[in-house]
DNA sequence: CGGAAGGTTGAGCCCCATCAATTATTGTGG
DNA sequence: CCACAATAATTGATGGGGCTCAACCTTCCG
């Protein structure tokens, strides 16, 4: 656990900002939030399916998953967790989890008491907007994952899915240009687009064939982004990309 | 738009009591809530993809789906609706809807004003805190999706849909026994399942002669209730269907 | 340098899709 | 109530996308 450190530039801040102008206080109160953070090594979990909840969590580096296996070993990739992505904020709603929350590379997280949350977003309505928002958008993205799982061929998946991936970082600033680090091997992403390791292999080469990826080492460059429809009709908006439409007061939750 | 109807026996009411023991008051809140009602005809879209949101929507009676084509006509149904379930509660945040809504059968529904669900979180904490938990619970029933159409097969999908609807309308007191009403044709099926009709009219064959279901015309028997791996390894508690843990006020939003 | 993990490639197969035809069911107007 | 059409469900034949198994190669890292 460690302290002091400077969230100048945290990416929580940018991913807020794309919805909100914050003030000075306002930005301060998200500094607040996150002063205290601690590392993670990879492939920890961080929630366990089944486990109670008791602290909300900010992602401030590395990535994640949102994961269920069933009890033969089948794994599913519910989603990935970002740098700036907060996740089990309603965490004292429920009783338990229904899934698990794993580090996929080094993570440092902010765990944040329930109280900061619910304190955060009385005093604080806009910020308190922006994070649901924020977390509209990501259940925008469960339901984009259920078309490419029921409806989309393999190729148009792994194509959506590294867009998304793409479009996401471009938004908290971990991209240069057209590419980005992925740090995910072959088998996450298999889980993550219902497919098997082998299948994914020959997916990826396809679209590399095609023309609309290139993939070296760990790094990935979307060729032709503005080809949307080539990633299987990414929708831009489906991620909410845009302020909030008015001066609301968020949901809070008060203890 | 008809006035008047007596909600004492709201699915909505038989939902949120699993969650908190509601007073008189606030069965009065909710009761509300719903005195206004219309009658939507069945095939209809309650809000289109790419749509503006106006207000929010509590179903009554009828089926509606959340679901969303792409544009060669595929379609994947995110999820059903049954009645006393809520959506766009948080609709003033969007400036459009990622997906369509639309009925399956002929619906009553009430629509609600941003304002009074507001009001009402203020004034109910309680009540808002059931709201939100429901809204989890529907959350996770996207990720049991995720799951389903990534890693299970197409017997185990459609049993564990079939168990997830019985289950669901269990809740709001819609089942009487085993069996349940279920509108739905094959195709809806196969646009939920990612199959085909054809491959939906074989799979349920089989879950037949497994002995795990009964169908008739439209009515469905699940025979084997107890026997929960065989559908697909059913979360009991996937669904959340547990009270809330402690006294808490809910998200709120005002204005 | 050697082992482990990850990635690639090939061969064969199976689940589910596709196409097509038939039967059953539902709905409508006379 | 029946005739008839439209929709839904079923069945068969065939094909393909993705899975499985297995071998080999590459990268990573102590």
């Amino acid at each position: 656990m460690s302290e002091g450190e400077k969230p100048a530039d945290h990416p929580l801040l940018r991913k807020l900002g794309r919805y909100v102008r914050m003030s000075t206080a306002e930005r301060q109160a998200i500094a607040n939030l996150v002063s205290r953070s601690r590392v993670v090594p990879a492939d920890t979990d961080l929630v366990r399916q089944g486990e109670a909840l008791a602290k909300a969590v900010i992602l401030r580096d590395g990535w994640a998953i949102r994961y269920r296996t069933l009890s033969d070993g089948r794994r599913q990739i519910m989603n990935f967790l970002l740098p700036g992505d907060m996740f089990d904020l309603c965490a004292f709603l429920l009783t338990a989890s229904d899934h698990s929350i794993g580090t996929i590379t080094p993570c440092t997280v902010h765990l944040v008491p329930v109280s900061a949350i619910t304190d955060l977003f009385r005093r604080w309505p806009r910020l308190g907007a922006a994070m649901w928002k924020s977390a509209l958008q990501e259940e925008a993205t469960l339901r984009e994952r259920i078309l490419s799982l029921g409806r989309r061929s393999a190729q148009e998946r792994a194509a959506h899915l590294l867009y998304e991936l793409w479009m996401r970082l471009g938004v908290i600033g971990a991209r240069n240009g057209g590419s980005f680090e992925l740090p995910l091997t072959q088998i996450e992403l298999a889980d993550a687009l219902g497919l098997t390791p082998v299948h994914v292999s020959r997916t990826l080469r396809r679209l590399r064939q095609r023309g609309l990826v290139e993939i070296q080492r760990r790094r990935v460059t979307i060729l032709r982004p503005r080809d949307e429809e080539k990633y299987g009709e990414f929708m831009r908006d489906h991620l909410h990309q845009t302020p909030i439409k008015e001066a609301v007061a968020p949901p809070t939750a008060a203890p």
